[in-house]
DNA sequence: CAGTTTCAGATGACGTTGTCACCTTAACAA
DNA sequence: TTGTTAAGGTGACAACGTCATCTGAAACTG
């Protein structure tokens, strides 16, 4: 009934899950593989047969938010209904709401991919595809020559922002000021500077 | 000849740069605190008697960077000759410096602190000193009813561009721009609409 | 100055973890 | 049916964080 392959399938669907639930639960330091390889019925070995070390692990699970991320972004730039501007406002959204929810994955999303090379190349890829989208959405609403300039500045900004928030680093005592507002404050001067400039 | 606080102390010291230098080295997983020891010539067990555990030690290193930081910003901000906006150049600057100079330093300043309350403490200090530099050198630019708006903006930004560009996301092949033309960018922008509005 | 206290440091030990070498077993291909 | 392959199990090892305990000398107290 289960061929060899739909439960090695199986398990690695199982090992990847179990490690994204513990590095929620506590960062990169709280996901063991024995810990792993118990959450998935398995023992500490065998995470071995589908990943050569705990690095390529966490990097795998990286890689598919980050593709998530990616098919979140797709899905926002191919609504037909919604104008420009919302656009950008959702997929901006997106990325916040995973720093938000899950701050040890996406402080993960954002480290520098380690691990054997064949995962460190499907988590280049997938931040690639990321980025594309953004970049793409931001070029609807900007034009195209001010794309590649005012897309990345808000990406890098937005990123920054979350990531600041997600480290406790942006005290709304000190700043009187909240994640949104920076942002709407971002995207209406880009909006006013693209516009008479 | 040398006091027992003065031996002290001095262990103290050499246990922090040797933190430092093995973070600097290879990120928190490099940093060992039989290594440590060893490098400030003591052994496995004697950094316990100076910090409660690895993450206080960790934290302490930050805690330093911080107060370095928040030092440069308090130069440049009580330079009596430079024009404003050049203090709030060099002061992005000297942030930025840090994450292309000490890459594993700067992911651990702005990282939520970890390790014993006192440590905590001490981090949170610095970094909040660091940023009421920030908050003043930018004040002097944009004026008081601006500042917090845009000085949180600036930080969170620049922040952002730099840790992008450490990570390795901020690749110039697919954005074709620097991280310092996104900081004029962003400082343009601010300044124009300080001005304007 | 003698006795006592204090504390930096040394040492032995323990549990946990990442990783490897080796073994087993069941699915697949011939 | 038989040989091959690959997932998974198991034992082992070194490195690491951490703790309890011990030691010696500096600092303090009377």
């Amino acid at each position: 009934m289960v061929s060899r392959v739909e439960s090695a399938a199986a398990t690695r669907r199982a090992l990847l899950d179990a490690a994204a639930d513990l590095l929620d639960s506590g960062g990169p330091g709280a996901v063991t593989l024995r810990e792993v390889g118990a959450r998935a019925g398995v023992t500490r070995g065998a995470p071995y047969r589908h990943f050569p070390d705990k690095d390529s692990l966490l990097t795998a699970v990286a890689a598919e938010a980050l593709d998530r991320l990616a098919d979140q972004a797709q899905d926002v730039r191919t609504d037909p209904q919604a104008p420009p501007a919302d656009k950008l406002r959702r997929a901006l959204s997106a990325l916040m709401t995973i720093g938000r929810r899950q701050p040890h994955l996406y402080r993960l999303m954002f480290t520098s991919p380690a691990g054997d090379p064949a995962a460190i190349h499907a988590a280049t890829q997938a931040g690639d595809r990321a980025q594309d989208e953004f970049l793409a959405i931001v070029g609807d609403l900007v034009g195209a020559q001010h794309t590649s300039r005012y897309a990345a500045l808000l990406l890098t900004s937005v990123h920054g922002i979350t990531d600041m928030e997600v480290s406790g680093h942006l005290s709304a005592d000190k700043w009187h000021i909240t994640a949104e507002e920076l942002v709407s404050t971002l995207v209406s001067m880009i909006d006013r500077q693209t516009r008479s400039g």
